[in-house]
DNA sequence: TGTTTGTTTGCGTCATTATGCAAGTATTGC
DNA sequence: GCAATACTTGCATAATGACGCAAACAAACA
């Protein structure tokens, strides 16, 4: 598979919040859904652990799981701007993209503060147009 | 139910890193379970752009599954720590839990840049401990 | 060309999850 | 006590997802 990964930081933005920061440019649930499965958590945590692009043989040694559910996790991944793909003769690596996951990251807890009322008080401001 | 929010942020601290930094720890899959579905994921930025309290009334108005599909969807996002349950008379009021998200986020995103290897190289310095 | 190596894909199975409806519980007001 | 309101829970169903095995594919090498 020719694995175009998005160019653009894994939470794709998708469509303007409202009536209030972008939020739900980051919130996207396909990014989450990366990590919300144990054995892909594993898989991400080995690679990064390394800090250096693993091929899929290399990742599978890490867990109990078939190689080929390795392979599935890992392109999955990959289309989710988790990890980065580059094919080199027949192996395959992977590598965390660091960069853009610590800005999604980042730019969703932005996004969260700018939408969060006075850090003491719980009133908040809402007008009904938001939801 | 008495909602026993868990009391640690979010990402609930699991067993150390073994070669770098306290990754595994923010990397709970549960945590990013919350956000891996789509309903789930609208229902949150409904709650978070109001920026104060809602009932499971008022969310269930901005999307359109059954009410007590709603109301399932806040006890599970409260039970992963990303929203905080009061119960006031009769009505349950769900809010973001804004900062403990925030930090959560951060850290894994601080987390991540600890197992980063130097911005430009992509060698990395793997000794086989990891993975 | 045939074989080995590294990875992907098809397919069936099992487990989990999301959903809606209806019934249940809890709290308030009459 | 009784009805209304706000929410939760039980249950059945449909959809999704994870998994392993075997076969397919692709690149390198003999």
């Amino acid at each position: 598979m020719t694995q175009t990964n998005k160019q653009p930081p894994p939470a794709t933005p998708k469509q303007a919040a409202a009536c209030c920061g972008p939020i739900d440019q980051w919130l996207d649930p396909e990014f989450f859904k990366a990590f919300s499965d144990p054995t892909r958590v594993s898989l991400v945590a080995c690679i990064a652990k390394c800090g250096r692009g693993c091929s899929v043989g290399e990742v599978a040694e890490c867990c109990s799981v078939d190689f080929s559910v390795v392979s599935r996790h890992l392109a999955l991944l990959a289309r989710s701007g988790v990890l980065e793909a580059r094919k080199e003769g027949r192996t395959m690596y992977y590598r965390v993209r660091y960069a853009e996951l610590c800005r999604s990251l980042r730019s969703l807890a932005d996004a969260l503060e700018e939408c969060c009322p006075a850090p003491d008080s719980q009133k908040g401001t809402c007008n009904g147009a938001c939801c």
